[in-house]
DNA sequence: ACTCGATATTGATGAGTGTCAACATAGACG
DNA sequence: CGTCTATGTTGACACTCATCAATATCGAGT
């Protein structure tokens, strides 16, 4: 049976770009999270996330990035939807979250080779 | 004076997203970036020039990924004007390559935080 | 139950983007 | 010089996306 490994997995997701050719399915799947941080507004919005402390914060607490409230939510969905952070609901407050182990499985994804 | 180091320097970009508050300028430079990587077939050109030896390749090496010459070309200079390639003309043949350090650059700005 | 503050959803709109066909440019070679 | 091959550019079109106003939902208190 497989081991049902809960939080600290790094994803599947993808090779280093160095390490060869990628697959079409792999190249939409990067794409995809690579897409999801192409918008200054979510850079900005995830970077508040992810230098809270736990990484983790209240939308109220990053929500004054200079456009209007329903385009914070409309960028926290999309971040969600590709997989970069988790909500979670607490009392009259939503907290968004960084996804654990997506940081080092695109850094990974774009580190250098180390011998050529 | 400043020193002028030629090629392996890590572009000032970024800082990482785990380390604080990403300014307006830096966000915009780095969604520049991640939005260049944001389209399957920009990442599959990328990682055919990127695992070839030297990180360097012709374009008639890699232009077989499904989309038309014009768009094949459209996509690379997408690439080098974002600044994750350059590319030099070698008598009939154009050669694109990895920019250095660039690589090493975007995994540094993902990298997670090492002590929360 | 009603209200209020926080967040999400809907619908509309303007800007941006990927794609291709057609054409242009640039070396190489006869 | 003319032709052939490799690559870039232009213009057009369909499609996606970022944004906002208006509205909805959801908890908490009163």
């Amino acid at each position: 049976m497989p081991t049902p490994e809960p939080a600290d997995v790094v994803v599947p997701c993808c090779p280093p770009l160095t390490a060869g050719e990628l697959s079409e399915a792999d190249a939409e799947r990067m794409a995809g999270m690579f897409k999801a941080l192409s918008d200054p507004v979510r850079l900005r919005l995830f970077s508040r996330i992810a230098s809270h402390p736990g990484g983790e914060a209240c939308v109220c607490d990053i929500a004054d990035v200079g456009v209007s409230q329903p385009t914070v939510s409309h960028h926290l969905k999309k971040l969600r939807e590709a997989g970069l952070l988790t909500s979670e609901r607490r009392g009259t407050w939503v907290y968004y979250a960084v996804a654990p182990s997506v940081l080092a499985a695109l850094s990974a994804t774009l580190a250098p080779r180390v011998a050529p």
